[in-house]
DNA sequence: TCAAAAGTGTTCGTAGTACACCCATGT
DNA sequence: ACATGGGTGTACTACGAACACTTTTGA
């Protein structure tokens, strides 16, 4: 199996190897008063560049673990409502020094969670990224990626949703996770028929500026789910 | 960033950490005779129980390129037409001794390539497996998984399809792998749809029972291309 | 000429899009 | 009353599933 002894080439990964945990947390947020709300990342600035926040794994912790510790620890950021790994990066020149091998995560936050940051820690719009160090923006392109695609297929916005919400809150979220305009009303009409959201019979305030006041919705779920397994290629029956 | 100095909680990543990489590696074989063909693993008896190939990662190798020389030196296989990861498992007792994290990938092998095998591997269909290592149990089911789902909304078969093949064939493909019937005329309406599939013209030999000879196709690509993005939710336009 | 396998065509259901129209509230 | 946002209904399109029917070969 894997533990077999010696091998025959290219080295040998027991010296001088580190793993870390990164990880790419996202949260819709306001950036500016009476704008739609953006996609945000968590970073955390070290002496010359931002950087997304990890660490060293812990050694009776599992990657998810260590990975949920850190940012509690270090950003103060308890309100995870989803996580999932993300991929390896494993380029052995990706970082100076030491062989240093990442393991990422993503990260979401609803955006009613409390957003209460340790100074060297900020939101960043996705679309304005500063300067990041090493493979970071990768990482996070990465990242972007596969939430917008998750969104399509499963209920994984649970997790960037507050706990209940107006239906044209959560296309505005949609619309910041995927980068362009989604119909509300068809939305809702998909994740009702996929039973992803429920009514909670509440209704909302209405606006500053008039309007009907809106049904309030609720996510069924606050685990992820495959919501349209089966694009195509379904099984008989 | 990830490498600021010590923290507060849950010891060390330093010191007594192995990576170790293991492949799934997937070929869809004749296991008997004038059979419908099966999905197979590769596997490799160790001293008790039955492992998946892998072994450590090298030195100045990302974990991919570590991948497919541990499968060419150990196990003489050399034309895995796709390798992706699949999953970090981490669980700190997943292995006995040493903390061991396991960084998988699944390997997939044409139908048509050489399969000459050192003593200790062999080839085990996915629905009759022997007693496994470790956590090896979890990582082949949830390789399973994942390639099922791909068959969906990828090109991914090129992978597991010879260079050329009537389509009944690549039926036959898709069903060991999803492990159900597939309807072969819709099966080429789709992929042709997709650009997946195209016809090279020429014409294979008929069967010993008899029938008409069946056009031959091709995959389009030899990489992986996600053919169906957008589930739902598509942009605009 | 018959069986076996391949290929073509047709029907049907359903999910998703677009968009028009109706409802409830504040000013 | 009217502007503003929320909600409902309807037509259209497209993809995939199911299945019948036709074509081409070997015995």
């Amino acid at each position: 199996m894997s533990a077999e002894g010696s091998d025959s080439s290219a080295g040998d990964g027991s010296v001088g190897l580190r793993v870390e945990v990164l990880s790419v947390v996202f949260q819709v947020r306001e950036t500016q008063p009476d704008t739609a709300p953006a996609l945000c990342v968590l970073l955390t600035k070290s002496s010359d560049a931002w950087a997304l926040p990890g660490g060293d794994v812990g050694a009776a912790e599992t990657l998810s673990e260590s990975a949920r510790r850190l940012l509690a620890d270090k950003m103060d950021v308890r309100k995870v409502a989803h996580l999932e790994q993300l991929s390896v990066f494993s380029d052995p020149h990706r970082v100076p020094g030491i062989r240093t091998i990442a393991s990422t995560y993503i990260g979401l936050v609803p955006t009613d969670a409390p957003a209460r940051l340790p100074a060297e820690a900020a939101w960043h719009e996705v679309d304005a990224l500063p300067s990041l160090a090493y493979d970071h923006a990768d990482i996070i392109a990465a990242g972007r990626h596969r939430v917008a695609a998750k969104l399509s297929y499963t209920n994984i916005a649970f997790a960037l949703a507050p706990a209940r919400f107006p239906m044209s809150e959560l296309s505005e979220i949609y619309c910041a996770a995927l980068g362009y305009a989604v119909d509300t009303t068809n939305l809702l009409r998909i994740l009702s028929r996929r039973a992803v959201v429920v009514s909670t019979g509440t209704v909302g305030k209405t606006g500053r500026t008039g309007g009907r006041p809106p049904a309030l919705y609720a996510f069924a779920d606050n685990e992820l789910r495959v919501t349209d397994e089966f694009a195509t290629l379904r099984p008989p029956m």
